[in-house]
RNA sequence: GCCCUUGUAGUUCAAUGGAUAGAACAAGUCUCUCCUAAAGAUUAGAUAGGGGUUCGAUUCCCCUCGGGGGUACCA
């Protein structure tokens, strides 16, 4: 049992014992005391003061009393205004550690059979242009989020919707089709995503063009952007593409799987990954099925153009249209599809959505739809609704060009971390394929611990020269700490130092304030679960690090000569190194032996 | 207009309704004959404004003023 949890139910007692007052131990919740005052941890004792008709300073003395007389892990208290400070004794400190020591998968929840599935979607990139920043940070909460809940002990199924179809694939293929002249990945030597997007690109630009000319012929913008023939064109491929015409079918297959082996590779080297994907080609007409049975269930009405509705305004929303007119899909429409086919392929118990926050509209209608329609997880669905990412000048409009490239945006990481390091003299001995393999590590976890350790739901800003670092509160900090004390671990094993009883011990104030920490990181992992925040995962590891550190700068670990001190600081080394590996594992960050 | 969201040091971010609002970067000053100085120590610097609830408000409620997003046939 955890020390807070202790001391919840010992106050619980006190307060039972001392005034008659029924508490929920789960409603006490010891915080670490602050630094400036004696002692570990500290409870608020104002909830009872008026059930005790005493001063709170009185409270909090007669509570601390009780504890010391009957709860055997507290020595001693003190009292400032309603604030009890409680002390707990040395030497139970290295029973913390030796519980966390013996624990196997320590901050883990195991998963069984019971455990609730829950279906995690991410990423969901259309497959017109390469992904992007936002993709990035929509990547690595997603996979960050999946972690976490699995580690909370949920069964959890990571999966992506593709949106492989409609009038932006269109753009890019006829782009291809006109100037393209047979460019393939190969051919060119650029990666399929980035061939692809380049023709979308090329495709806005002669749209424009044309746009252009004619509103200068006299028609207005509006019109001019109806009329301008390339869209024609492309619309024309589009009904072509909804009537399988063949060649059309073909051309696509191809350029698709181009994308999605230029997706793949961005995947892998972000190291994210998706048990299941889906492709919107597949799901649109089952959305259309759906809806029309929802019609018959008088779940939605059609009007008199034929277009099918849904009333919301029960909900005190607007009224939302489901199918065109002429019978075609909406990205509504697409998604209920898609909830369809998810809920064939698993006994979905809870549905999260990491989407962005622009669609909050979106998901509050689904959420309402998928109840109406009978899916059992709909009224619960979760938008995990993420912040958008921007850039010093403003927002990321691929238009303006202002985009940042995922696999350029990695590649830049890496570069730099190589030049950090060998600055350093960091990779001095190593072999090119160490150097290789940490200059990724530290490249990529710079990139990820900075887009993770923001509260997901705030906008944030994002400067592509500025805002990486490699000291202070960075992923690379926290690595190094990792290397440094991998680093001590080796050295105790080659000069043999074996691990003895510490159990006696006293350990000093960095010692204690370390255990204490690490004593804290299941409840950290459970409540990142709760509140759907890998933030409170990187902030937690941070915290936990700079504790090390203190710990390691005023500690002798290897050339301290009394064997209990040196048995108990080996040890709170190696279950430092554990809990940051894996803190950082469930953020989808690997951390180095060395560095 | 309406709805959602957000406002904390020069900058980027923290703070279940709890003590004197924490960090990091940037600026200044210390500490490597010592287990990796990508470190540690230290100085200066902030809750947009006004009300309310509370023993206690950055946090909850109301108003004002600023950001960002959405608003029915784009996804």
């Amino acid at each position: 049992m955890s020390i807070d949890k202790i001391i919840a139910e010992a106050v619980s007692k006190a307060v039972k014992a001392l005034y008659d007052v029924d508490t929920d131990p789960a409603q006490i919740t010891p915080q670490a005391t602050r630094k400036e005052f004696e002692g570990n941890l500290t409870v608020v004792v104002f909830p009872w003061v008026k059930a005790a008709r005493k001063s709170p300073e009185a409270v909090a003395t007669e509570i601390g009393e009780w504890l010391v007389s009957n709860e055997p892990a507290v020595e001693k208290f003190n009292v400032v205004k309603g604030f009890l400070n409680i002390t707990i004794r040395p030497t139970f400190w290295n029973s913390v550690l030796a519980h966390i020591a013996e624990t196997p998968d320590y901050g883990r929840v195991a998963v069984t059979e019971d455990s609730p599935l829950v279906m995690v979607e991410y990423s969901s990139p259309n497959t017109n242009k390469p992904l992007h920043l936002g993709h990035v940070r929509n990547n690595l909460l997603g996979y960050s989020l999946a972690t976490i809940l699995e580690a909370c002990g949920n069964k959890v199924v990571k999966t992506n919707i593709v949106n492989d179809r409609g009038i932006h694939i269109c753009k890019s293929m006829l782009a291809w089709q006109k100037w393209g002249d047979g460019a393939t990945p190969e051919s060119t030597g650029k990666k399929g995503d980035h061939l692809i997007g380049d023709f979308y690109v090329l495709f806005d630009k002669k749209y424009r063009e044309q746009v252009a000319e004619l509103i200068e012929k006299g028609m207005s913008e509006e019109e001019a952007k109806a009329e301008a023939p390339l869209l024609k064109e492309a619309r024309e491929m589009l009904v072509k593409w909804e009537n399988k015409d063949p060649e059309i079918r073909a051309m696509w297959e191809m350029m698709n799987r181009w994308v999605y082996d230029g997706f793949d590779k961005t995947y892998r080297r972000m190291g994210v990954d998706f048990d299941k994907i889906y492709y919107e080609s597949d799901t649109y007409l089952e959305g259309k099925e759906k809806v029309l049975e929802g019609l018959e269930k008088g779940a939605m009405y059609r009007k008199e153009d034929g277009s099918v509705w849904a009333d919301l305004t029960p909900e005190g929303l607007d009224h939302k249209l489901l199918l065109r007119a002429d019978g075609t899909s909406v990205y509504m429409t697409q998604d209920i599809g898609t909830a369809k086919l998810r809920f064939q392929d698993f006994p979905i118990d809870k549905m999260i959505y990491v989407v962005g926050n622009e669609q909050n509209y979106h998901f509050q209608v689904l959420s309402i739809l998928l109840d109406r329609l009978g899916f059992k997880w709909g009224k619960d669905l979760v938008h995990f609704s993420y912040g958008m990412v921007e850039l010093p000048n403003g927002k990321m409009k691929s238009r303006t060009g202002t985009v940042v490239d995922a696999d350029d945006l990695m590649d830049a990481m890496v570069t730099t971390a190589r030049e950090v390091s060998q600055q350093l003299g960091k990779l001095d001995g190593l072999s090119e394929k160490e150097q290789a393999e940490i200059s990724e590590m530290v490249g990529l976890g710079a990139l990820k611990y900075f887009l993770l350790k923001v509260d997901p739901r705030k906008n944030m800003l994002f400067n592509p020269e500025e805002s990486i670092d490699f000291n202070g509160n960075t992923g690379p900090f926290i690595q190094y700490t990792h290397a440094r004390i991998c680093s001590v671990l080796r050295k105790a094993e080659e000069e043999g130092i074996a691990i003895t009883d510490y159990s006696d011990y006293v350990p000093g104030e960095r010692e204690i304030a370390l255990i204490q920490a690490l004593a804290d990181y299941p409840e950290v992992v459970r409540k990142a679960g709760r509140e759907y925040s890998p933030a409170l995962i990187a902030n937690y590891v941070y915290e936990l690090v700079k504790c090390y550190n203190q710990f390691y700068h005023d500690c002798s670990i290897l050339k301290e000569t009394d064997p209990a001190a040196r048995s108990m600081r080996l040890t709170l080394s190696r279950q430092t190194a554990r809990v940051i590996a894996s803190a950082m594992g469930l953020l989808g960050i690997k951390v180095p032996e060395r560095m």
